[in-house]
DNA sequence: CATAGTAATGTCAGCCGCTGACATTAGTCA
DNA sequence: TGACTAATGTCAGCGGCTGACATTACTATG
């Protein structure tokens, strides 16, 4: 039996959600031409609602801080990668595991460039940006590496410290090689400079005795 | 010849920075009492102030966020840490390192045990705290401990992403140590936790083939 | 010790991020 | 078509934080 109704290639269902969904882009489309050329902090966020053509309380319904909306592209990302960790055989080295997770999310990092530049850029030069990337992005991301990591390895993250480490230290990883590729003005290959950072982490027990 | 003027045991010199100082102390013990009592987000600061006997502005004047004053008296704490850290043998294992430095803080931790249950018991509570947390005060710290490890490795920690995988996992020990210390209600032996947290960074490299 | 200089505080007005409450518009579904 | 409800609009207000200027309180000097 046909499905009853096969209109649409199943875009974002009702009009009102689409609706909904445009107006979220827009605000985030509105919020990043501003704060490119005005600056973040110079920019309110009222100025990003007018230019979206909503009111500005609509922008705090679609967004809980003025950050969140910089960031937006964040929740999607954070779906591929809990997505991409569970396809990963459970037996493989953890290591092996966190370097095809970031490889597989290539082509978002690639459609996102520009944006990701201009948080990068942005978290470089205010305070408030760089304080949310490490509090709320940073910390989000961590916290599906731990999940992933303490499951692999069978232990309570509460209990056995590793996880928790292991999640750090890549996040330090990643924040290095983003700080890599934002100084070449993200000409660089921005996945290389992720996968030699983590394969630092492997090379750590060569420190006990340095030199 | 003796001091000309050999009067009290040196403590803050002038009289007006000695009510600064008090001053400073008193808003911080101020919004220590208030938070404990009636939360983070239900005090104002203009409440702190008052408590305080002075106007929200000097408030600010002292402290650049709400949260700052919360975390008062980790200024102090971060010149011990770097002091610790310049103090130590240049060829000294990193892990040795790491572990002398935090042992040597202990009756830091132990002289204002009181705030630092509050602040954790803050940050479980209030993402303001905790974002805070994160984003200045773990990041100050790390900050230092990139330093001193990349001037013992010799390496450029722009380069070289090492310094600061290592600091990000030492920070993530100290999280963890402060979480299960937290959860006991400051009870159990917090540098036992963080010396055994740091232990595990070295145990790191057994993982490239879990179980 | 009087006085000039200046650090610390007080006062006031105001911006901006953010929220609750209620009204209004616009898709949705019988 | 009409009831239902999700999304938005409107408005008022709180609280963190800041600039500008006045005032107070300490310091240094002749």
């Amino acid at each position: 039996m046909l499905d009853p109704s096969p209109r649409l290639p199943e875009l974002p269902e009702s009009r009102r959600s689409r609706k909904k969904s445009k107006t979220r882009a827009d605000l985030m489309a509105a919020g990043a031409r501003l704060f490119e050329e005005n600056g973040y902090d110079e920019t309110t966020t009222s100025d990003i609602a007018e230019l979206a053509d909503v009111s500005q309380r609509t922008l705090f319904r679609h967004f809980d801080t003025k950050e969140a909306l910089l960031y937006g592209d964040m929740e999607e990302l954070q779906i591929e990668l809990r997505a991409s960790l569970a396809s990963r055989p459970a037996d493989e080295p953890i290591l092996t595991l966190l370097r095809a997770v970031m490889l597989s999310l290539a082509d978002n990092f690639e459609r996102h460039r520009q944006r990701r530049l201009l948080q990068a850029r942005l978290a470089a030069t205010y305070p408030a940006v760089s304080s949310y990337s490490r509090a709320v992005v940073q910390t989000n991301w961590e916290r599906e590496l731990i999940v992933a990591i303490s499951e692999r390895l069978d232990v309570d993250p509460l209990v056995d410290p590793r996880p928790e480490i292991i999640a750090g230290a890549t996040m330090s990883a990643i924040r290095i090689a983003t700080r890599q590729w934002t100084a070449g003005g993200g000409k660089a290959d921005y996945l290389g400079l992720i996968v030699d950072a983590l394969d630092a982490i492997g090379r750590l027990s060569e420190l006990e005795h340095p030199v």
